[in-house]
DNA sequence: TTGTACGCGTTATCAG
DNA sequence: CTGATAACGCGTACAA
C-alpha cells in the first residue's frame, strides 16, 4: 500500500469543456442507446480522443449498485483441470461484460478474510470451484447476501447454486467397464475426504460394482490428495501390501498418472496389459502418449455455460434467489489404458 | 448484463443512526489510525456487526484515485508454468492488499478491447505474462499511463518494467552441457517466433555451441508452438527427414515431453540412452517418472518478488516511472533425461 | 474526540 | 436533443 500523488485523470468535465457541450452530452456520447445527435456525438468523441478520456465506471457503480465484477474464488491451479476451468470461466464472464475479481485460495482458512476484501469491492456475485464443502464455508458464502455459483461442490444454502459433473453416474459407468473387462481385483483411488465430488465418484463406483454382483470385500480402497505424488505413493503402499490390482478407478487424472508410473516401476505392471486404469477430468496429460489414459471428461464448456445460466438467473432475482443445481453428464474418453489386449 | 432491483446495501449512515453517532465516527472506526475513543469505536463496531455492514471501497476509490486493483493480463493457462505463475502472482498481490482484476487473453487481438474495459475500473497497474511482444502491444500498454510490469517479455517503453528469466544464460548453459556430453547432432526446438524468451534461449544455445567450437551447420532447428503436440510433431518431421538427434534443447517442457514420446514411438530412441533432452520451466510434469526431464527452473517465486518490487517502485513514482529490468537466473534441475549412461 | 459540510465523477431525472 | 441539477457512499478538512 503506497501513498501516491494521484495523477488527476481526464474527466468528462474536461471533455465537455473542450467540446463545448455539457457534461451530460459526454455521458450520452458513451452510452449505447442514449438520445444524442450524430453531430454532438462526433464532437464529443473527437474531444475525448484528443484528451485520452475513458469513461470511469467507478461512479457508475455507486449509482447503480452494480459493479459488473464477479468474484472468482479458486484454488488448486497446479491441477490443469482447474486452470482450464478458470480460463473458460474468465472468458465466459468477459463475454457477458462481467469482470473477474480473482481470489486465489490455498486453504479454507484464508477464505474468510479473502471474502471480506472481495465484498468491499461490491462484487455482484461469486463463482467458486473450491472442492471443499464444509458447513462453515457454506455459511460464510450465504452471508455474503449475493449470488454464489459453485462447481462440483456439495454446498447448500440460500443464495448458493451449483453446477455438478454427474460424478455418481460416472462412477457407475467406471464400474460397468471394469466388470465388462472382467476385473477381479478393482481398486478405488479416492481424493481427499472433504472433496464432495470424489466421494460421489466413489459411491457410484461401489454401487456399480455391487449391482454387477461383486462383493465389496474384493474392493481395495486407497486415498490420495489429488496430486501425482499421492497416486504414486498409494500404489507403492499397495505393492508393499503385496496386492496386485488389475483395475483402478482414480478420482482424478493426476493421481492416475502417478499410479501408472508406480505400477510400472514398483510392480512391473504394464497398463493395459496387466491392469486397466480410468481417471477423471480428461486433462491434457491424459492424452500424452506416455499415459494414454482413459478418462471422464467433465465438459468444462457445458459446465461453464450452465454456471452462466444460473448466474444470470440469480442476478435477475430480486431477492435471495432459489438454490438450484445443474448436472452435466461426464463423457468417457476411451484411450489405451483400458484397451482390451488382443 | 441484467437490470437488477439493487438491494440497497447497508451504509455507514445506517450504522451511524443505530449507534447514535455521526457518519464520520463510523468512518473513523474502520480507519486503522484515526483518532477515535475506544468507547465510540466499540459502539460503532457493535452496530456494524448487527447490521452486517461492510465498508464500501468504491467511494474511497473516487476520493483517493487509487483502486488497489491491479489488472493481471495472462494467457496460455494450459501451460502449467503460467498457471503456477498466476497462482504466485495472485497470492503476492493479495498479501500487499492489492486485488487482482483478471483479464484472460487468448490472442493479441482481444487485448485492446480488454484493456479498455480494465482501465475503466481505474486499476492502479497492470501485470502481464503475455509472451507476445509486438510494438503495437507495447504502445497500447504505454498509453494506459499506468505502471506495467511484464514477465519474460521484450516490451520496452515508458511505464513498462520487465522481469526476465536469464534466458540467454540458460541457453549457453544448455549448450555447455551438450558439449560436455559429447553431443554431435544437437537440435534446437524453438517456440513461436514472436516469443522473445524463446528467441533468447535459442540465441544463447547457439552462442554456447559456437564458443565450444561447434559448427552451426551441425545444428538442427525445429519450430513448435509451445504445446506438447507441436513437440511431438517436430520430432516426427525430423524422423521423416531421416535425422537421428542425440541431444535436444527444447524451449519449454511441454514440447520436450512431446519430443520424448515421439522419439520413442517414431524412432525407437530412448532418453537418455540414445538422446539427452533439456527443457525449460520445470513444470510438475517434468518430474513425473515417465518423463524425468532435466529442465531450467525459472524460480517463479523470485520473479514474482522482483515484479512486486518493480511494482512498488512504479506505484510510488509521481510521474511516468523509469522503465526497469530485473533478471533472475534460471537453475538447471538435472534429472534422468540427461543422465550419463553407465 | 466529535460532528458538519463538501467533494470525488458519473448517470438519471426533469425542464427547456 | 440538450443542459442543469440531484444523488450515489464515503473520507476529510474544518469547526466545535
Amino acid at each position: 500500500m503506497q501513498e501516491q500523488a494521484a495523477i488527476r485523470a481526464v474527466t468528462s468535465i474536461d471533455v465537455a469543456r473542450l467540446a463545448g457541450v455539457s457534461q451530460s452530452a459526454v455521458s450520452r456520447a458513451f452510452s449505447p442507446d442514449a438520445s444524442i445527435s450524430p453531430r454532438t456525438k462526433q464532437k464529443v468523441l473527437a474531444a475525448a480522443a484528443s484528451l485520452g478520456y475513458r469513461p470511469n465506471r467507478i461512479p457508475a457503480i455507486m449509482l447503480s449498485g452494480r459493479s459488473y465484477m464477479v468474484g472468482v474464488v479458486i484454488g488448486g491451479l497446479e491441477n490443469p483441470f482447474y486452470a482450464t476451468a478458470l480460463e473458460r470461466l474468465a472468458t465466459a464472464l468477459r463475454e457477458r461484460g462481467l469482470q473477474v475479481l480473482l481470489m486465489y485460495v490455498d486453504d479454507a482458512l484464508t477464505l474468510d478474510s479473502a471474502l471480506d476484501q472481495l465484498l468491499s469491492y461490491r462484487i455482484d456475485a461469486v463463482v467458486t470451484s473450491l472442492a471443499i464443502g464444509s458447513k462453515t464455508v457454506a455459511r460464510a458464502l450465504s452471508q455474503l447476501q449475493i449470488p454464489v455459483v459453485c462447481f462440483n461442490s456439495s454446498l447448500v444454502g440460500p443464495w448458493i447454486s451449483t453446477v455438478n459433473s454427474n460424478n455418481h453416474g460416472a462412477g457407475v459407468a467406471a464400474a460397468r467397464l471394469m466388470v465388462e473387462r472382467c476385473v477381479a481385483r478393482p481398486v478405488w483411488l479416492a481424493g481427499p475426504g472433504k472433496n464432495a465430488a470424489s466421494r460421489a465418484r466413489g459411491e457410484g463406483f461401489c454401487q456399480g460394482l455391487q449391482e454387477a454382483g461383486m462383493c465389496m470385500t474384493g474392493l481395495t480402497r486407497l486415498r490420495g490428495d489429488d496430486t501425482y505424488d499421492s497416486g504414486y505413493d498409494a500404489i507403492t503402499r499397495l505393492w508393499k501390501r503385496g496386492i496386485r490390482p488389475n483395475g483402478i478407478f482414480s478420482s482424478n487424472d493426476m493421481m492416475a498418472c502417478g499410479a501408472i508410473d508406480a505400477l510400472r516401476e514398483r510392480m512391473g505392471l504394464i497398463c493395459p496389459r496387466d491392469v486397466i486404469i480410468l481417471g477423471y477430468d480428461n486433462i491434457p496429460q491424459a492424452g500424452w502418449r506416455s499415459y494414454d489414459l482413459t478418462s471422464f471428461d467433465q465438459h468444462t464448456d457445458r459446465m461453464v455455460t450452465g454456471a452462466m445460466e444460473l448466474l444470470d438467473e440469480a442476478l435477475l432475482a430480486k431477492d435471495s434467489p432459489l438454490p438450484r443445481t445443474h448436472v452435466v453428464d461426464a463423457q468417457l474418453i476411451e484411450r489405451g489404458s483400458t484397451t482390451l489386449p488382443d
